[in-house]
DNA sequence: TAAATTTGACCATT
DNA sequence: AATGGTCAAATTTA
């Protein structure tokens, strides 16, 4: 059994406990306690099921593989490129081309890979008034300037794509001057040993209200509400991804596609809380080996059954 | 000196 | 042809 294989069965498992646990919920007579327990719920098995299929379709690929769009149609987590502003505007610039026309060796054009650029694939955006250190390694390479907007938008992968093949990528744009706005999109989702933190959300304790205590919280997802001090060996390795400081986040949203807008929207007061536990934080790190174990032992008809 | 960043070119999509 | 995402050589940083 190949280890993404292994991983999506972790999902798997996962998901299913999340459902049962929400089905018990829906079961209950609607407190306050457990109208905030069954969205989280939500968020969670959602990003089981993106897991999973980012998983599988990169198990036996490189990330330039081309997956049909059908499977990224995930309406709670798309945030599509689809420009939510589209406007035809004539005052463009291009700043690739022109000037300076170098051709390259031939030997290295040939190297080439597809760039296949981005559709509706599993992505999850954060608005902030400030640069976050979401506690991952990123590397950066690239940055564009993009089409109507006053800032580059620079783009990171994952540190350890190379040595552990991590697919998770992010782009970092900043949106506004005054005062400072910056959206992130994450991509993927990280398979990679060595995070360096749990949570980016633990940079600023009042952004995540007392509602973050009401999370379920499950043996194995132990980092997503433990918050670790700064002792940990590997925040000082923590890249820098632009040129400006980071500071505590004064403000934390969820954008989603329109129709997560519909689902979630009745609470979106609490989404920076509930999203922490969707995005980056899942069982997936591979130093989460409690499900590992279940694995190992587990059936198919298990996951069929709830 | 290894790792990270910068930057212009390359390439697929629109 | 314009645009955005990625690559990789050159450069910088730790």
């Amino acid at each position: 059994m190949s280890w993404n294989t292994k991983k999506a069965i972790e999902e798997l498992v996962r998901g299913k406990e999340l459902t049962k646990q929400l089905r018990d919920l829906l079961t209950k007579s609607l407190t306050d306690d457990g109208f905030v327990d069954s969205e989280g719920l939500v968020l969670k098995i959602c990003d089981t099921f993106a897991n999973t299929l980012s998983l599988l379709t990169n198990s036996n690929t490189t990330a330039a593989t081309a997956v049909p769009d059908y499977y990224y149609n995930d309406d709670l987590n798309d945030v599509s490129q689809k420009p939510t502003i589209n406007i035809t505007s004539d005052g463009r610039k291009s700043e690739d081309s022109g000037d300076s026309i170098k051709s390259p060796p031939s030997a290295l054009r040939d190297r080439r890979g597809s760039y296949k650029r981005r559709k509706c694939v599993d992505s999850r955006k954060k608005i902030t008034s400030a640069l976050v250190d979401d506690g991952y390694a990123w590397r950066k390479y690239g940055q564009k300037q993009i089409l109507n907007a006053n800032h580059p938008r620079s783009y990171f992968r994952c540190t350890h794509k190379t040595d552990q093949g991590c697919q998770a990528t992010k782009q970092v744009q900043k949106l506004e001057d005054d005062p400072p706005k910056y959206a992130t999109i994450y991509y993927g989702h990280h398979t990679c040993k060595n995070k360096l933190k749990p949570c980016h959300f633990m940079v600023d304790d009042s952004t995540c209200n007392n509602d973050s205590s009401i999370l379920l919280s499950f043996a194995n997802d132990s980092t997503l509400t433990s918050k670790q001090g700064n002792d940990n060996p590997f925040l000082s390795s923590v890249k820098q991804e632009s040129k400006e400081d980071y500071k505590p986040i004064s403000e934390i949203t969820y954008n989603g596609s329109s129709s997560s807008d519909y689902l979630l929207s009745p609470h979106h007061h609490q989404l920076s809380t509930l999203d922490l536990s969707s995005a980056d934080m899942t069982v997936l790190s591979p130093d989460h080996d409690v499900l590992s174990d279940v694995v190992d032992s587990v059936h198919l008809d298990d996951l069929l059954q709830f």
